[in-house]
RNA sequence: GGGCGAUUAGCUCAGUUGGUUAGAGCGCUUCGUUUACACCGAAGAGGUCAAAGGUUCGAAUCCUUUAUCGCCCACCA
């Protein structure tokens, strides 16, 4: 008998359990026991390697290990597959402010090749420091096949997936409005715009016989057309096409009244000028009138020469003077200053977005072609595909559901308001783009032109299209691999809602047009961690719980089970201190309950006496059947929050609170000794079997005492109907 | 402007396809230090399931309307 400590100690037992794991090697799916036919696997979203693990990566580790370990030990061929990813611009732009606070120098004084040394130094750290805090979470994650999304192994599945679009058509560069980080010198992606609201003076300036409002008086130099709506009864003396001399800001200027739809009578004055180069709207309305284009605006955020004196500033410091100027002019009316209008600023660290029109590479969503091989999406054959289409058949025919189901509508309505997608960008940390050029000349191929005199393209890869190959360039794509052929598609895609957009919808994209296949057939989205108040983390709220911090203080079991218990999948879940603490007190009494068995027998193989059965005796047995049942309903079903909370209550409710209680006095009676052990015994070893995939370490721990052969982990997993 | 979701015990949340007296954790009250555990045990209080109406033998669960809160998308010069 040993003699175990009356605490359970989380942190002497957790590396010790974990280095047990890693030594037996059953993290990686081929050295696993038995004949295992049927795979199951998921591949882990990648952190950024831009810092530290939070609370919601936690969640997402252990939601995903709880899934891997429950099929592991219900004889699948399990994979979950580590990797990380460069996250390019929100790398880059986090070594550029560090270099610049300390060194004060920019990536251009540095130069390319040594700023990516800095970079990549900078991500390495990163991404040590996160596999070491993924690690003590417990994660059973296959670290022979770890995957970077900047390897060469993923490089060279971009640029093979890069060429096939191309080739295709569906990747082409264009000339077409971008969100210009005029700070970060780069595009952005719409979805990585945050707008932010703003209260700023709105400018009522005359312009001839009109006021025009205007949040941006810098912009207006150009503005040579003047819109209004053609049912505005106000302006119904000016006709569409009307040309009228008027004075403005650098002198006179001939304007031309536009009627559009488009404008929106109750707003201002119903008249506005356009700034098609600098505006979205605007762009869309001067490219319904064929009307001329102007740059204002250069790439640096300042002003061109058709401001005239103003030439050469930037817009920041521009304005003031401006204003200054049509005061001085008498050209403003008014001015709201309580104006509040939204902006457009850079999610990734940047500043203010300027709208720009400028060559640049995109994907194609709405362009049809034939797809290869209908069968796998079961596509219509009397269709001609388009990506657009693809991305909403994947859901659309059941091949892909998603959990919860509501977030099937949002994903459709984003689908629905797609645009063509800007991939290219001008940072340099990230997957240069694949194409040449010699003079007029364009070559794109996976591999660099052999002569010489060619230059290749230096703008880089949104991130996103790397992550977008990432289910299966992890598995060897482009090569045809064992691992391709068994793992795909992945049976689960584990992630927080918040980026069903960014990832999701783009593996679906890549997924169905490269493999003409499905990237996974589930897709389980967790919510967001908030604190006790429901309010979201945040540095400057110092609400943040360090997943660390916790484990330290309560044991990596504990937060485990305090992140999945009481929430449904989707929902943000509330994390305070409270709740882990009480899952610490749950860790230790399993602990004790284990004790107390250990305390009267080590034969954990005896056989019951069906026959002698007291009425606990059965009733725990019959409780423990209905349980293990519920349980692995349960997880099956991704209620992976009721799972735990029946697991929970049987053990202490059920097991400690009545059972053990009752078998005391049992053991007191000859007659029941020997056969009330027998049950405590098969009682034990199942209920840690079922905590397993949410408390691996304690129920290993205690595992570890009872003789057995092998370790818990592939132990196999009791659903209720062996029992 | 378009869409999605929430509203259940003092607090934080469960409640799968409508079916017996609506559950958990924490907190609270009273009692108890019985050799697994005080990181414990026993007993208990506490909810007209946001409001109104409807469908049904039966509604927290389905439908309609309203109120409050939250999120996402689009974006107005």
């Amino acid at each position: 008998m040993k003699e175990l400590s009356s605490t359970y100690n989380s942190k002497e037992t957790e590396s010790k359990i974990y280095q047990k794991w890693l030594d037996s090697g059953y993290f990686n799916p081929d050295n696993l026991p038995g004949e295992r036919t049927k795979p199951f696997n998921i591949v882990l979203p990648p952190p950024n390697v831009t810092g530290i693990l939070h609370t919601g990566h936690a969640l997402m580790l252990v939601i995903q290990d709880i899934l891997i370990r429950y099929h592991r030990m219900s004889g699948f061929k399990t994979l979950w597959l580590p990797g990380t990813d460069h996250a390019a611009i929100a790398t880059q732009s986090k070594v550029e402010a560090m270099i610049y606070k300390t060194e004060e120098k920019t990536r251009h004084d540095l130069g390319r090749e040594e700023f990516l040394k800095r970079v990549e130094q900078y991500a390495q750290e990163s991404h040590d420091t996160i596999i070491e805090q993924t690690k003590r979470l417990g994660s059973s994650l296959d670290w022979s096949r770890e995957a970077y999304t900047l390897d060469d192994a993923r490089n060279l599945a971009v640029r093979t997936a890069f060429k096939k679009m191309y080739d295709a058509g569906l990747i082409y560069r264009g000339n077409r409005m971008v969100n210009w980080d005029p700070k970060m010198q780069t595009t952005v992606s719409d979805d990585e715009i945050e707008w932010k609201e703003e209260i700023s003076p709105l400018y009522y300036l005359k312009y001839g016989p009109f006021t025009i409002a205007t949040a941006r008086p810098e912009t207006k130099f150009g503005d040579k057309y003047v819109v209004m709506h053609p049912d505005d009864k106000r302006y119904s003396e000016y006709t569409h096409g009307q040309q009228i001399e008027l004075e403005w800001i650098n002198g006179s200027v001939k304007a031309t009244v536009i009627k559009d739809e488009t404008i929106d009578m109750e707003f201002g004055t119903g008249a506005m000028t356009i700034t098609p180069r600098h505006d979205a709207t605007d762009n869309e309305i001067a490219q319904r009138h064929n009307l001329d284009y102007e740059q204002i605006i250069d790439q640096k955020g300042k002003l061109l020469a058709i401001a005239g004196e103003f030439a050469g500033l930037h817009i920041k410091k521009a304005r003031p003077l401006i204003i200054e100027k049509l005061q001085s002019k008498g050209l403003i009316e008014k001015i709201d200053e309580k104006y509040s209008h939204r902006i457009a600023t850079n999610s990734r660290g940047g500043e203010i977005i300027e709208p720009q029109i400028m060559r640049q590479w995109f994907i194609d969503v709405n362009k049809e072609f034939e797809l290869s091989s209908k069968q796998k999406l079961n596509f219509p054959t009397s269709e001609k595909a388009t990506l657009k289409k693809l991305m909403r058949h994947a859901i659309e025919s059941g091949l892909i559901k998603i959990y919860p189901e509501h977030f099937q509508k949002t994903y459709f309505h984003w689908i629905n308001n797609l645009k063509d997608w800007c991939i290219s960008r001008q940072i340099w940390y990230g997957h240069q783009i694949p194409v040449w050029y010699k003079g007029d000349e364009i070559y794109c191929d996976i591999e660099a032109p052999k002569d010489s005199g060619w230059e290749q393209d230096p703008d880089t890869l949104d991130t996103w299209f790397s992550s977008g190959l990432w289910t299966f360039s992890t598995l060897g794509w482009p090569d045809k691999t064992k691992d391709l052929e068994l793992f795909h598609p992945t049976s689960v895609l584990e992630t927080g809602y918040d980026i069903l957009f960014f990832w999701v919808a783009r593996m679906v994209l890549m997924t169905s047009y490269l493999l003409v296949d499905i990237p996974f057939k589930t897709v389980y989205l967790h919510g967001l961690i908030r604190d006790k108040d429901r309010q979201k983390m945040s540095k400057s709220k110092g609400n943040i719980i360090d997943p660390l911090g916790v484990i330290d203080t309560y044991g990596t079991d504990a937060l485990r089970i305090a992140l999945i218990f009481s929430t449904a999948a989707g929902n943000d879940i509330p994390l305070a201190e409270e709740k882990i603490k009480g899952m610490k007190h749950f860790a230790n009494k399993l602990w004790n309950i284990s004790r107390f068995i250990l305390s009267n027998t080590d034969n954990f193989e005896a056989e019951i006496d069906m026959t002698k059965l007291t009425d606990p005796d059965k009733e725990i047995l019959s409780k423990l059947k209905q349980s293990a049942g519920e349980i692995t309903e349960n997880i099956e079903g991704l209620r992976l929050n009721e799972a735990a909370q029946i697991a929970y209550q049987f053990t202490w409710h059920e097991l400690a609170d009545i059972y053990i209680e009752a078998s005391k006095t049992q053991m007191q009676n000859p007659e029941l000794a020997e056969n009330t052990k027998a049950v405590l015994a098969k009682t034990l070893k199942t209920t840690l079997k079922l905590l397993h995939p949410f408390m691996p370490f304690v129920t290993e721990e205690i595992w570890s005492n009872l003789n057995q052969k092998n370790l818990l982990m592939i132990a196999e997993w009791e659903n209720g109907d062996m029992m």
